[in-house]
RNA sequence: GGUCGGUUCGUCUAGGGGUCCAGGACACCGCCCUUUCACGGCGGCGACACGGGUUCAAAUCCCGUACCGACUACCA
């Protein structure tokens, strides 16, 4: 049978890194099963759902390259039908009309709230419309009195279900609630609806956050209520904030947002690599894994049961997001077939307006060397633009740091830099080895070491106080270019 | 409060009775390379939560404790 399983996001914010993770996994094993990855919209709360965050999340998803096999579903779409399956049951003797009037929290906290209520609970079948006749039932809400719709839960027994990540789970039923499946303003609930739209969209497998393993029982329930085999459960361990804490939205902000990273400069490729090893392990030590070798080797044997913890520090802008990501993003950076980070420079470039047309064309040759030679010690795209900047423009800022450490600290430079551009005047072949002839012999002349002419020069042409060798920045630059900007007073006025 | 789950270097993890006085990666620190910064190479720091069992042998199995987490909603 053909496994088709299903990424079911809230929409009540953006795409956070664990709902992204829970993404990726569920991609890599549709693509490894040969199955199909769906998509469901799960926007049963009106209240919190909002059309920005359908949007944020598809558009992060799309960033990271997973398109749905089929047709987006929205689960609002289907609460007509979903109401039906609650009334059927209704009809059947398997739920019944709490007529209790709904509980009114006003500004309590919610969790307080429900820890309160548990400690309290004692029997879970205590309800006192649960076993009223259904002459009586169907006089009251005749009479228009409003209820809500629950599953009868059994008196005795237990749920059990083997999940592919957690093992053996089981729950007694005097630990599960009679649990509503329609509310009493008609909406269904988020259990019935998944369980509804899982059917109907014949999800076999089921991988989400393990946020859900306990509420697992509760669709059991209803999957056995509406006679219908469960599908195969596997569930997610958690992405943790620093701390152990949870990570949470209105806490840590934009940093769990998917745009974040895609706006960050991050190669989804890279960020895709760095989520698939955080709760998952193909049991080697690798770190680096194209899409095509994450779903050649995923399976759900390989997830852990232990949750993971993002790193970052939002005090420290050098360490804004989790060093590993970061570094696996360099690594992408450096390492990826030229060819193919060339498009994405171009897409850096462009709104920087950096960008030549030329680039594409007769100076193809030289755009391909530049970003090859500089890409080496770029962390995201967005260095391109700003490090990276003095490569592709005249107009570029100087690092005051850079300044003074390897210009003013060494008043003599001021001439000979200049100097140094007359002796590149005359060159035909402005290429590296002569280049590092003439400075070689410069710097001896003026009985000066070879890094101090080099360090001044890199501060002039690049405004930065490291990057590539001297030598082929200069060749990289140019013979007319060097000699403007070893000339130019911009720097030592600054 | 109850139920369920988890616990290997700071972080991500390998390992699932002997091959582990625990391996890799990131981070950090040295050294080498070097005109700078990276990269790369070499090395260092650094962990089986705790206590009991079982066993000739336990990071690995069992029990308890601690801590963390999830759930416990007419939220999803």
């Amino acid at each position: 049978m053909t496994k088709r399983v299903r990424f079911a996001p809230s929409p009540t914010g953006y795409l956070h890194i664990g709902s992204a993770r829970t993404a990726l996994f569920n991609y890599l094993y549709a693509r490894n099963q040969g199955g199909k990855f769906l998509l469901r919209i799960e926007d049963t709360d009106l209240a919190r759902s909002t059309e920005e965050s359908t949007r944020s999340i598809l558009d992060g998803l799309a960033w990271l390259g997973f398109a749905p096999d089929e047709e987006i579903v929205y689960q609002s779409n289907n609460a007509d039908k979903h109401r039906a399956i609650a009334l059927k049951l209704l009809e059947e003797g398997k739920a019944y009309r709490d007529f209790t009037p709904k509980e009114d929290r006003g500004d309590k906290d919610v969790k307080a709230a429900i820890v309160e209520r548990a400690r309290e609970q004692k029997n879970m079948r205590d309800n006192q419309f649960r076993d009223l006749s259904r002459e009586e039932s169907d006089a009251k809400a005749a009479a228009g009195e409003p209820f809500a719709i629950r599953l009868k839960v059994g008196e005795t027994g237990k749920t059990a279900f083997e999940d592919a990540v957690y093992g053996l789970q089981e729950r007694d039923y005097s630990e599960i609630e009679d649990l509503v499946l329609l509310r009493s303003d008609g909406h269904p609930l988020y259990n019935l609806a998944v369980v509804c739209d899982d059917i109907e969209m014949e999800i076999t497998d089921v991988i989400r956050g393990q946020d859900h393993l306990t509420n697992t029982h509760k669709q059991i329930l209803i999957y056995e209520a509406l006679e219908k085999t469960p599908p195969r459960f596997a569930h997610l361990p958690l992405i943790l904030a620093p701390g152990g804490k949870k990570l949470s939205k209105r806490i840590h902000g934009e940093i769990v947002s998917m745009t974040t990273y895609r706006d960050a400069g991050f190669l989804a490729a890279a960020f895709r690599n760095f989520l698939a090893l955080l709760g998952w392990s193909a049991g080697e030590e690798r770190e680096i894994y194209s899409l095509d070798e994450l779903v050649e080797k995923f399976s759900l044997e390989g997830i852990h049961r232990s949750n993971a913890i993002f790193n970052f520090d939002s005090n420290n802008s050098r360490r804004w997001t989790d060093d590993k990501a970061m570094w696996m993003n360099a690594e992408y950076i450096r390492t990826m077939p030229l060819e193919e980070i060339l498009p994405f420079v171009k897409a850096e470039l462009k709104p920087a307006k950096l960008w030549r047309d030329e680039y594409e064309d007769e100076d193809k040759e030289w755009f391909e060397k530049t970003v090859d030679l500089i890409r080496e010690r770029f962390f995201t795209l967005k260095d391109f633009s700003t490090q990276g900047r003095a490569y592709f423009s005249e107009d570029f800022d100087f690092d005051q740091a850079a300044i003074d450490k390897n210009l003013k600290k060494f008043p003599d430079l001021q001439a000979w830099l200049p100097e140094l551009a007359e002796r590149f005047a005359p060159v035909e072949d402005f290429t590296h080895d002569r280049i590092e002839e003439i400075v070689k012999q410069f710097a001896e002349e003026k009985g000066a070491k070879l890094g101090q002419i080099m360090n001044g020069s890199r501060a002039l042409l690049t405004g930065l106080a490291v990057g590539p060798s001297m030598l082929a920045v200069f060749e990289t630059l140019g013979k007319e270019k060097s000699i403007r900007r070893l000339k130019s007073r911009v720097a030592w006025n600054q």
